[in-house]
RNA sequence: GGGUGUGUAGCUCAGCGGGAGAGCACUACGUUGACAUCGUAGGGGUCACAAGUUCGAUCCUUGUCAUACCCACCA
């Protein structure tokens, strides 16, 4: 018996672990269909759920338990990420309460310590996870840190050394001063900021009181400039170039050379050049070979190349400033508005730093990775995607891996004595490479250096199935089927695993990437932590059920497009379930039970044909949104069959069969009812497969699996004819009930109807469903009117169809509401035909519209001037009243 | 500077070459009840603006305005 209340909390937990407990997320391996796997983005270690990963999973998990209905062979493979800086930060963070920095551990001690806070305190998120409904195989998670992970990691790592695609450069990159270690581009957060342009002026060599004038928004990297360039072309100062200036404070002499960095629009025309420390700069001074003078410590101080050693930038900044003031060299001071990088974990200023750092070679990497896109073996969905994509894959530059932290996969880098590099995939290889190299045993010195977090997650779609070993496993499901993630991380991740699986497994790590949007708050804001607007989907979840969630997420989810958070929605679709529970009461109490060998294509009452013809219809739409993964239509479609067909009127429908006599029709009825129930509870389940399994179970008699292996309907045939009827009747009653409505009739009042002039069909429908359409219009008595009958003068009349509908009311009719309402009428009436007269008058448009479309508006102006004309008689008759 | 979206009901959003839709909110009325986490009926929109293509444009093209995001850069 089920409950009077729909409570989600009671079952949703319970269901899970007897799904987990039971081996229901496992794939099914003898199953004779497809493959269909999922890679997980998988989450930080350090992570806890939110609504972006509630949007992400709950997709994923629609599409998983939809296949798995299909009777595909399934996995949707789990796993966490160990999120290099992220958890560094935290460890750290928890090792500063007790006053210890990682330095007083030590490198061993301090990754034991992450790992221990991994086992104690990570992934909170995998139980999250679960209680969202996410249906993996947990027996299968894997973590980037795993030995099988690492083992992968280092075998990519030293193919891709030997195949030179890995490589050791001292370039300037992107310095993260707090975490002192070098990052990728795409750790670079640009920020706009309003800052100062500083104007002053140097000496020029050997000419007293000449100066050159320059512009900058740094001026305590002075101490590192190599040169000042000046554009040929400007007249103005191209005299000076090839003359010297001098670098006031430290009085070191720089050429003034020519280059067309230097643009005479901008500034003043002469640009200090500093290739330790600027991008641009940096490539003016490969040109004309510059030295690079490096005036930063790792901790972004000034170092002892400067006057100001051991002061931050800011205070050098401030402090040169003074200085030039007091040497009479400043100019001036302007507002400046600029774009400072931050780091996007550290959220401190990124230095342009010239160190020894790893690259990978990403433009080699993404010629193919660009290939399998443009031949269509990966498709993005949406497409548009696509453009984004090859955008960034065709302007890629190379990937700096080497990461300056202890939490990671090291480097699988030996140097011998003399500094020569071995590439090995384990300690014992590289001392027997090294042993080979010199013709002796030799000290080696592994390299310190930890890999991009990015590198290990880029191999996500293969190293956990288990690559580099070779199993069926692997082969079955890979490449996998569909990778679901937000835009954000396109670069981050999808780029790097298409890279880093053409390159090694020659094949697409997934064939299809679907894109999804940011959930946002209510007002359409980004949620973060420190605007405060955030919504803990664990509450929501308490508050509401998960299945209300989910049903949201794929309700909202419409390609291309962010999601906002909407709290009435989710009770929407909470009270939607509430709905589905009732609906499910209602059979129980109507003794609905599943009744074995049941045919659904021989009912013989026309509500029972008509509403399994629309399960049909919804499971039809349903299946053909989820394969072009259109997960709101598809939510919609099942939303309306349960709500408004089923709930609404099916069930109102049967209800005279239930109260009456009639046991055939009661049996028949009672049996086409469970079976649409039934239906309803397979397509439904993808999106809700709580309350669907709740109620599944509820009727456990005449089952004979579980719901989240049902088979899924496919192909079915749709009694297309059986629609009609039933759709006729249902317009019908809503006609009278609008009657009555505009007439401020009682709700009570049971009321007469004649249809006037019905058609031999319409007045058969009308006997056959006279019951049904007397108890939900509150009719007393439904009949057809004698053609030759007279309408008297206290009838309310409106057109319906070819028929007219009569609605007698002895003395009760409110004229000038039943004249405002005919009115009304003639007036939307007169519209239409207006419409219809000058499109049918268009000679233009007879001759080259489409027949069926010509066709179509002449029925439209021909129904439209019947109906003109009966009411004007309508209003003919009650003119003197 | 380059690119990509988005402007449709009060709000949040679907739709997309031939009669303007949903949810929420709103108004009125609620009858032996599956459900008030509900029912019935209803109000509400020059589909941002302009030009073009078309027999026909909310939908296609171009432009304008507004707005959001991505990439690159601004000494």
């Amino acid at each position: 018996m089920l409950e009077k209340n729909y409570t989600p909390k009671d079952f949703e937990e319970k269901i899970y672990a007897d799904w987990e407990e039971s081996g229901d997320f496992k794939p099914d391996m003898r199953s004779d269909k497809d493959a269909f796997a999922v890679v997980i983005p998988p989450p930080n270690v350090t992570g806890v759920l939110h609504m972006g990963h509630a949007l992400d999973d709950t997709l994923q998990d629609i599409l998983i338990r939809y296949n798995r209905m299909l009777g595909k062979k399934v996995l949707w493979q789990p796993g966490m990420d160990h999120a290099g800086i992220a958890t560094q930060m935290v460890v750290e963070r928890n090792l500063a309460k007790e006053g210890i920095t990682r330095h007083d551990l030590g490198r061993e001690k301090f990754i034991e310590t992450v790992w221990k806070w991994k086992e104690q305190s990570g992934g909170t998120i995998c139980k999250q996870l679960r209680r969202l409904g996410a249906s993996c195989d947990w027996s299968r998670s894997r973590f980037t840190m795993d030995e099988g992970l690492s083992r992968a990691v280092r075998k990519i790592f030293v193919n891709l050394y030997k195949d030179g695609l890995i490589y050791k450069a001292k370039k300037l990159v992107n310095w993260d001063s707090k975490f002192m270690t070098a990052v990728s581009d795409l750790e670079v957060i640009q920020k706009e900021t309003v800052g100062k342009m500083y104007y002053y002026k140097y000496p020029i060599e050997g000419e007293e009181g000449q100066f050159i004038h320059i512009a900058t928004t740094r001026p305590e990297t002075m101490f590192g400039d190599t040169a000042v360039a000046v554009s040929k072309d400007n007249e103005k100062l191209k005299h000076l170039i090839g003359k010297n200036c001098i670098i006031p404070i430290i009085n070191r002499a720089i050429p003034i050379i020519a280059d067309d960095h230097a643009d005479p629009e901008k500034g003043t025309g002469a640009v200090k050049i500093t290739p330790a420390h600027d991008f641009n700069d940096f490539e003016v001074g490969k040109r004309h070979n510059l030295p690079m003078i490096n005036v930063l410590n790792p901790d972004a101080t000034l170092n002892e190349n400067t006057p100001y050693s051991g002061m931050t930038t800011m205070e050098a900044r401030a402090k040169t400033i003074e200085t030039l003031t007091e040497m009479g060299l400043m100019d001036k001071i302007e507002e400046h508005p600029m774009v400072i990088p931050y780091g996007d974990r550290s959220n401190v200023v990124i230095e342009p730093l010239m160190t020894d750092q790893w690259f990978v070679d990403a433009p080699a990497l993404a010629k193919e990775a660009i290939r399998v896109v443009e031949n269509g073996d990966m498709e993005f969905v949406p497409k548009s995607y696509e453009k984004t994509y090859f955008e960034w894959m065709r302007n890629i530059q190379p990937w700096c891996i080497s990461r300056q932290l202890w939490w990671g996969h090291q480097m699988p880098i030996w140097y011998g004595p003399d500094e020569h590099i071995f590439c090995e995939e384990n300690e014992e290889e590289a001392f027997a490479a090294a042993e080979k190299h010199y013709g002796k045993k030799v000290e080696l010195r592994r390299e310190t250096d930890v890999l991009d977090t990015w590198f290990s997650s880029g191999l996500w779609a293969f190293s956990t199935l288990g690559w580099p070993d070779k199993s069926e496993f692997l082969d079955t499901f890979y490449p996998t089927s569909v990778l679901v993630t937000g835009f954000d991380i396109i670069f981050f991740w999808v780029a790097r695993m298409m890279m880093m699986s053409m390159y090694m497994m020659k094949k697409v790590p997934f064939q299809k990437a679907y894109i999804h949007g940011l959930v946002r708050d209510e007002q359409g804001r980004k949620m973060s932590k420190s605007k405060g607007n955030t919504v803990d989907p664990m509450e929501t979840i308490e508050k509401y059920g998960a299945d209300a969630l989910r049903f949201f997420m794929a309700a909202m989810e419409t390609q291309g497009r962010d999601i906002n958070m909407s709290e009435s929605r989710i009770a929407g679709y909470r009270n939607f379930a509430t709905k589905l529970w009732n609906a499910a009461r209602f059979g129980e109490m109507n003794e609905c039970k599943l009744v074995k060998g049941f045919d659904e294509n021989s009912v013989k009452l026309a509500v029972n044909k008509w509403i399994i013809a629309k399960a049909k219809q919804a499971s039809k739409e349903v299946t053909d949104n989820l394969d072009a993964f259109r997960f709101s239509d598809a939510a919609n479609a099942v939303y309306q069959f349960v709500w408004g067909s089923f709930c609404d009127w099916y069930i109102e429908m049967v209800k005279p069969v239930f109260y009456g006599e009639n046991e055939a029709e009661k049996a028949e009825t009672r049996a086409a009812f469970a079976w649409v129930l039934d239906r309803i509870l397979v397509i439904l389940h993808p999106f809700m497969p709580f309350i669907t399994t709740e109620l599944w179970n509820n009727t456990c008699d005449g089952r004979d699996c579980k719901l989240i292996k049902a088979a899924w309907p496919l192909n079915e045939q749709i009694n297309e004819a059986a629609l009609n009827d039933i759709d006729w009747a249902i317009e019908l009653i809503s006609s009278i009930r609008s009657l009555r409505a505009s007439m401020n009739l009682p709700a009570g009042a049971k009321l007469n109807v004649y249809l006037k002039d019905a058609s031999s069909h319409s007045c058969e429908n009308l006997k056959s469903f006279n019951k049904i359409i007397c108890s939900l219009a509150r009719l007393e008595n439904l009949e057809c009117f004698a053609k030759d009958a007279e309408i008297s003068k206290d009838m309310v009349q409106s057109v319906f169809k070819e028929a007219t509908i009569l609605l007698p009311l002895k003395g009760v009719v409110d004229f000038a509401a039943e004249k405002e309402r005919l009115n009304k009428e003639l007036e939307a009436l007169n519209k239409n035909l207006e419409g219809y007269a000058r499109k049918l008058g268009n000679p233009s448009f007879v001759e080259r519209a489409p027949a069926a479309v010509v066709e179509e508006e002449k029925r439209r102006q021909a129904e439209a001037l019947e109906n003109k004309a009966k009411v004007e008689e309508a209003l003919e008759r009650i003119a003197n009243f």
